[in-house]
DNA sequence: GATTAGGATTAGT
DNA sequence: ACTAATCCTAATC
């Protein structure tokens, strides 16, 4: 196997460099071939409290280095003019490339074979960073919190910091940062971050490494676009994070859906076209409901109520043939 | 044992 | 006022 890391850590994406650390790197590569790519385990962080243990972040790692291993290895060893499938990750809806990304694809000079595996290597990264873009969008929509690790209160910081400690199995550690906003912790070194937090210090700051590096980008990428707020750069469809009301349960619900690539494995369509959902790992969905909304102790039971109240308000509804952990929209978008 | 249904009450906005 | 959270009993799968 080529080793991405290190070719990532060659700092050239987009065509403008990118400020991830080695640890970030390896942070993750570490997290590669995981089959729960968004599981969130409970925290049961006996044994394997340790920062090592095959944490849980990168679905496009998992791509890359798992399922798609086949051709990934045809493409860094053998076949410089193997074309790259990418439609495999663009398949999905959200139209948020970033315009650089496009000028990347034009202007090369084919020639060499080397050119030609390095530009299949770039394209390479270029899925790579792509998907950690969405899966940060997706934790950040998920979270409702902001991209930009700066702009984050000091509530922010303490809900990624639990995500990021479900993430990655870690022991819970926000205790140690309570008293940090956003800017606190990204000016902080990863010493600092030791210092607060012995066991998963180096972790925390890695992943938060790759949050920075990734904010930088985006700014990077939107400037030039149209002046608009935070918030509606971040999402291309308005939608609940935007809104300023609190999310309704059915809204959190379409927005797991509409990520099938990160939820598909806890909640998905059974038919689409007459809104029909199956909720597929109750607990997990329940986890996410919970973090959302700040209720930690949010279980199926207690969402399955709130569905259940949707029944005569006409949103959500059984379907004709009742299924287990089976729901219907009754009005399909 | 998990899920479903729905009543009652409380919490948060 | 309204939605959701919480807690509950009872029925069902």
């Amino acid at each position: 196997m080529s080793n991405p890391g290190s070719s990532l850590s060659e700092g050239t994406v987009y065509g403008s460099r990118i400020a991830m650390t080695e640890d970030s790197l390896a942070l993750l590569e570490r997290n590669r071939g995981s089959a729960e790519p968004w599981d969130l385990g409970e925290t049961k962080t006996s044994g394997e409290a340790q920062c090592g243990v095959p944490g849980l972040y990168l679905s496009c790692f998992d791509m890359l280095l798992t399922e798609d291993a086949t051709w990934l290895v045809k493409v860094s060893d053998a076949s410089p003019a193997l074309a790259v499938p990418m439609t495999r990750m663009e398949h999905e809806d959200e139209p948020e490339q970033c315009p650089v990304i496009d000028s990347q694809e034009q202007g090369l000079s084919p020639g060499l074979e080397g050119q030609e595996e390095e530009r299949s290597l770039e394209q390479v990264q270029s899925m790579v960073v792509g998907e950690v873009l969405k899966d940060i969008e997706t934790a950040c929509k998920l979270l409702n919190i902001a991209a930009d690790p700066i702009d984050w209160n000091s509530g922010n910081v303490q809900k990624w910091l639990l995500w990021t400690e479900h993430l990655y199995r870690l022991p819970h550690a926000g205790k140690a940062f309570h008293d940090l906003i956003g800017k606190d912790l990204c000016a902080m070194s990863e010493e600092d971050f030791r210092q607060r937090s012995p066991q998963c210090g180096d972790t925390l700051h890695a992943h938060l490494d790759i949050w920075k590096s990734t904010a930088w980008m985006k700014e990077r990428c939107s400037v030039g676009e149209t002046k608009t707020t935070g918030c509606e750069d971040l999402w291309s469809e308005a939608d609940s994070s935007c809104s300023g009301q609190p999310i309704h349960l059915w809204q959190f619900l379409r927005e797991l859906l509409r990520k099938p690539h990160n939820y598909g494995r806890c909640i998905r369509w059974l038919n689409k076209e007459k809104g029909i959902f199956k909720i597929e790992d109750s607990a997990h969905v329940a986890r996410l409901w919970g973090l959302r909304k700040n209720r930690p102790a949010m279980n199926y039971d207690k969402l399955s109520r709130s569905i259940r109240q949707y029944y005569k308000k006409g949103i959500i509804r059984k379907p004709d043939v009742s299924q287990r952990l089976v729901y219907q929209f009754v009005h399909p978008v």
